[in-house]
RNA sequence: GCGGAUGUGGCGGAAUUGGUAGACGCGAUAGACUUAGGAUCUAUUGCCCAUGGUGUGCAGGUUCGAGUCCUGUCAUCCGCACCA
């Protein structure tokens, strides 16, 4: 049996026959439900696709094609993400221009997502670094601006020197740089922000209307990192100053026995004249500033700091005065950049006073602060007014009262996520659309310039000033300002990689639009996506930035729901056969290519489904991939044994439940069983010998979203109407999938004896004492008890 | 430290959510067909002192019955991280 059918040849014969037929075109407006199915577009990059690809792909591709099977009007459109470093880095390299690196790329790509048959609406196809598409990514930051959440500030930035780039908070978690993996620094310098901030509880609260995965809304809960607690403010002793601090526990105030400020605090330099000890205190800020990201984080252990000879601190409750240090351990970035240390119930201020020998008084009582700091809950002491309260919540609230009636301190609230750094000194990337002007300051430039496109340049080297390298071209740079027509200059950085992709998916919508970043109506009917499948590792990238991005638009009325993606999903990763991560330096990369020309297509996007659960990183195995196309070449041999017998109702029970499985399985992505469930009924119809037309066509359909191409050869050659992608789905009877003649086990004392044939239907005494029959040479001692589970199991109790 | 998981044969992984553990696939063993087989087909395949026993990281517990629930414990993976 089982010749193999020649997929190189089918898969070819039915790519055109869909193209030519446009089955999977995507239509505006229609009596149909909508169906919107979303995959991340890929980078162009010059490798090609990776396995990882198809499998992002692949979950899509199934449900879209059971929608389209189901009756929905669906759209499932592909582009591609197409600005970005390497096409910028082999520019530099080679000297070939980007846009034609990426022209080339984006080519070979097409070709290869065709040549896995995958259903996707070409027509919509779009590159990110298109003008006419970035044309309005640069009028989406025009709005932004225009509501002030565009800002520029002189900031310590991430900053990758090896990239020579400066990079936002998520582009550089880890302490390394996104692209190149080199350790990341912290510069100061003058860069662009987005103010994401002000939209972190609206991107908190929309977690709780959408259909995401939890592990992926916590995730996005804790890198937003939203804290309560207060400001408050510490006087300086003897100067007119004050310094203010955030705190969680402004309760713990009266354990306060120092303060601490990170080394960067602008207060230092202020007075730097009253410091006795200031060559220390400047040596140390120097050791600081030279550590990575990664350095500082990592030597936990360890604190450092010095102590600031000549300025002190009045602590604000109780009058006291109390020293300040300068310490690695307190951060610039988040809160005030300094704050009170309580010792006694915050372990790192605590190592930080047995360190530095300073006192530590216990003002919550339940730990042993001779041995390390207690951050439970507890009796409070040694506090005033706040002594014999027991509950935080309590002891908070009474201290906050007194704060914010003194007018020293006042609640407060923090977030985690930092403002979206948003310039790059790169030219292969979107022109941030603003203008310096002298008289004016930042002028946006004018809606009916835009496009703003990229100018043609020679040297696509980051210059070594930080300066883009469209600096470096004076037609480029050198402006009239839009307001008051004196000579000015353009900004010269572009967007990062994340800005097109920030709002593509309303693209697809209506790509072509000229006047509108898609229409309204168009808009309306398609948002939101549906069902969008993506990596975990963009879940505190793109998916909180164009979340971010879709909510400012929806406040300004431009699209009409607040959340773009109605359910996300994600994939595990594909593991080289080794088990570990694939990469080029480790050698066991497998290329998809290989396994279309080798196996089919079909047999590959079978193979990533079924590999183990979709969400789990998996290792590639190749003779799994044997084994999927070993299945496929038996299920295409079907045909021979079609109607062998002339009445065959045995396999109607296990066609409908095959039927309820794969339908059911398809939309909780489990896949790897729905692809077993079909295994099985293969192997049941070579068992029973023969199958009926109709069964056969049932199967070629459950089959046809994973493996289309030999359903739809299998299904011409049976006579059937049209294309499979665009027949019915089957439906299943549940009175079928009830076997009439079942198995059920046979315990005594729930361990399992034999097992017995009943019908169904048997009534609970005749199941039992069938089953007492079917054990009673090994029935000893007196029946306590018996049970009957209908359909599963009899169990004997006996003493 | 915080958050999220995971632990089942030689391997990838199933298990209708408390009811026959190991579906399906790979690998392995034996046989068939073959000039040949790394193709195909058939059979077997958790482990063990095998008419039985035992078995889901480990130790307890609840239950007629536990991979599933509870308590404790160990290990691994992922994300964030001196976040005040």
């Amino acid at each position: 049996m089982a010749k193999m059918y020649n997929h190189a040849e089918v898969e070819k014969k039915w790519q055109a026959k869909w193209e030519e037929a446009g089955i999977f075109k995507a239509e505006d407006f229609s009596d149909k439900p909508k169906f919107y199915g979303l995959v991340e577009f890929p980078y162009p990059s010059g490798a090609g696709m990776h396995v990882g690809h198809i499998k992002a792909y692949s979950s899509v591709e199934v449900i879209a094609r059971k929608r389209r099977m189901q009756g929905f009007n669906v759209m499932f459109p592909m582009g591609f993400d197409s600005f970005g470093l390497p096409a910028e880095n082999y520019a530099i390299k080679t000297g070939t221009h980007p846009a034609v690196i990426t022209a080339k790329n984006i080519e070979h790509f097409t070709e290869q997502l065709k040549t896995v048959g995958y259903s996707f609406d070409w027509d919509r196809d779009l590159a990110t670094s298109n003008p006419d598409y970035y044309k309005w990514t640069q009028w989406i930051f025009l709005k932004l601006f225009e509501k002030g959440l565009v800002f520029r500030a002189n900031t310590l930035v991430n900053y990758c020197p090896n990239c020579k780039v400066v990079l936002s908070n998520e582009d550089s978690q880890g302490g390394k740089c996104d692209v190149c993996h080199s350790d990341v620094v912290q510069k100061e310098k003058s860069v662009w922000y987005l103010r994401i901030t002000d939209y972190a509880d609206k991107l908190l609260e929309g977690l709780d209307t959408v259909d995401f995965p939890e592990n992926v809304k916590q995730q996005e809960v804790n890198w937003i990192g939203k804290s309560e607690g207060a400001f408050v403010d510490f006087s300086l002793k003897d100067i007119d100053e004050k310094l203010e601090i955030y705190t969680t526990r402004c309760d713990t105030l009266f354990g306060v026995t120092f303060m601490v400020m990170a080394p960067e605090h602008p207060l230092i330099d202020k007075y730097k004249d009253r410091l006795a000890n200031f060559d220390e205190v400047e040596k140390y800020r120097e050791t600081c500033s030279k550590k990575t990201e990664f350095e500082r984080t990592q030597l936990v252990k360890d604190k450092t700091g010095v102590k600031l000879d000549g300025i002190s601190a009045i602590n604000p409750v109780n009058g006291k005065e109390i020293p300040i240090f300068i310490a690695d351990y307190v951060m610039m970035g988040y809160g005030t950049g300094a704050i009170m240390a309580v010792p006694a119930h915050d372990q790192r201020d605590y190592e930080f006073a047995v360190k530095f020998g300073i006192d530590i008084i216990e003002v919550i009582e339940g730990g042993d602060i001779s041995k390390e700091a207690y951050s439970g809950d507890g009796n409070m002491i040694n506090s005033d007014f706040l002594d014999g309260l027991t509950n935080k919540k309590d002891s908070i609230a009474k201290m906050l009262a007194f704060l914010e009636e003194k007018g020293i301190g006042r609640r407060g609230i923090q977030y985690k996520m930092k403002d979206w750094a948003f310039n790059r000194q790169r030219y292969w990337g979107e022109p941030i659309p603003l203008i310096h002007c002298s008289r004016c300051g930042v002028v946006g430039v004018p809606y009916e310039e835009l496009p703003l496109t990229l100018p043609d340049v020679k040297n696509f080297e980051p210059g070594e000033d930080g300066n883009s390298p469209l600096a470096k071209i004076d037609s480029f740079v050198n402006c009239k300002c839009p307001k008051c027509g004196g000579d000015a200059k353009r900004e010269t950085d572009t967007m990062p990689q994340w800005a097109g992709s920030s709002w593509y998916f309303l693209r697809f919508c209506d790509p072509g639009n000229d006047n509108a970043l898609a229409d309204s109506e168009k808009l309306k009917y398609w948002m939101p996506v549906d069902w969008y499948n993506g990596g975990m590792e963009h879940v505190t990238r793109h998916l909180i930035y164009s979340r971010f991005w879709h909510r400012f638009l929806y406040d300004q009325g431009i699209v009409n729901t607040p959340e773009p993606y109605a359910k996300r999903t994600y994939q595990g990763l594909i593991l080289g056969p080794d088990g570990d991560k694939m990469s080029k330096s480790k050698g066991n990369v497998v290329d998809p290519m290989d396994i279309v020309r080798e196996y089919g297509a079909d047999t590959l996007r079978l193979y990533v489904l079924f590999m183990g659960d979709y969400g789990a990183a998996t290792p590639w195995s190749e003779n799994g991939v044997k084994g999927c196309k070993r299945f496929l070449d038996r299920f295409a041999a079907l045909p021979d044994i079609v109607d062998k017998k002339s009445s065959d109702t045995s396999l109607e029970s296990a066609v409908h439940k095959t039927i309820k499985k794969v339908s059911e399985d398809i939309e909780q992505m489990k896949f790897n069983t729905a692809v077993a469930a079909m295994m099985t009924l293969l192997n049941d119809v070579y068992a029973n010998g023969s199958i009926n037309r109709d069964d056969l066509i049932v199967f070629i359909k459950l089959l046809s979203p994973f493996a289309p191409h030999i359903c739809e050869e299998m299904y011409e050659s049976l006579g059937g109407e049209g294309f499979v992608a665009t027949s019915a789905w089957p439906e299943y009877d549940p009175a079928k999938t009830v076997d009439q003649t079942i198995e059920i086990a046979v315990q005594i004392n729930g361990k399992l004896k034999t097992t017995i044939m009943i019908d169904k239907d048997e009534p609970k005494e005749s199941a039992i004492s069938k089953g007492k029959e079917a054990v009673a040479d090994k029935l000893s001692g007196n029946i306590v008890k018996e049970i009957y589970v209908p359909g599963k199991i009899v169990n004997i109790v006996v003493k």
